[in-house]
DNA sequence: ACGAATCGTAAGCCGTGACTTACGGTAAGT
DNA sequence: ACTTACCGTAAGTCACGGCTTACGATTCGT
């Protein structure tokens, strides 16, 4: 649910290679899995992993259920990401100008 | 090095802890494992993997060895998530239009 | 020069998670 | 209604990764 879950979702390759496949848009689970190399129950774990973590939304059609990338999900760990590059930003900055006054002792 | 390492790396809840610890500014080992409910050298160990994955640069300073986080690391994963949110809100653009227009079949 | 401090690495243990096979349940086709 | 297609879940196996203890190397202090 918060960014702690998205991180830890798209650790894994598997999965990054299922988001990979829903860039262009939503899929069934049977398109995600074709010509994977896990299997298609693999896939589904996968895909709930994903949702779980708010990284994919689902739409039951019919027979199918198809799975697509949810902005939102993806947003959370981009401020996440923000937040921490201007932290680093930051000290960067003062380790440099400290380092120019007073090197250190 | 790229992208999927950082990913990698940062889905370590000991791991965030360190790069949270680091926000403010340049740490020793000592400093960074105080109070913390690993041991020193585990912490030396996610030191290793973090600075691997370029989330990190190691800066031996005599006797102790300075962690920092590096900017360019974290940029690394900001853009990949940043494509990756352009292709989510293009294809969410694109379905909610489809779906106006002709609602499937 | 000797002891203490700081840190990385090796070896080993153990839990977590990714995968497969097997199964059940629902919707579509005929 | 019966079969087929699509999909999620359960159970079980197994490799990977995080942790600890033990050790060795380098640097500072006196």
């Amino acid at each position: 649910m918060d960014y702690q879950d998205a991180i830890t979702a798209l650790a894994d390759p598997t999965r990054r290679i299922i988001i990979d496949r829903l860039r262009g848009g939503a899929l069934p689970v049977a398109a995600i899995a074709k010509d994977m190399n896990v299997s298609r129950p693999a896939v589904s774990q996968h895909l709930r992993v994903l949702s779980d973590a708010g990284l994919l939304t689902v739409t039951p059609a019919g027979n199918r259920r198809l799975y697509a990338i949810a902005p939102e999900g993806v947003d959370q760990l981009r401020r996440y990401l923000d937040i921490l590059w201007d932290d680093a930003l930051s000290a960067f900055a003062r380790a440099a100008q400290e380092k120019a006054k007073g090197p250190a002792k």
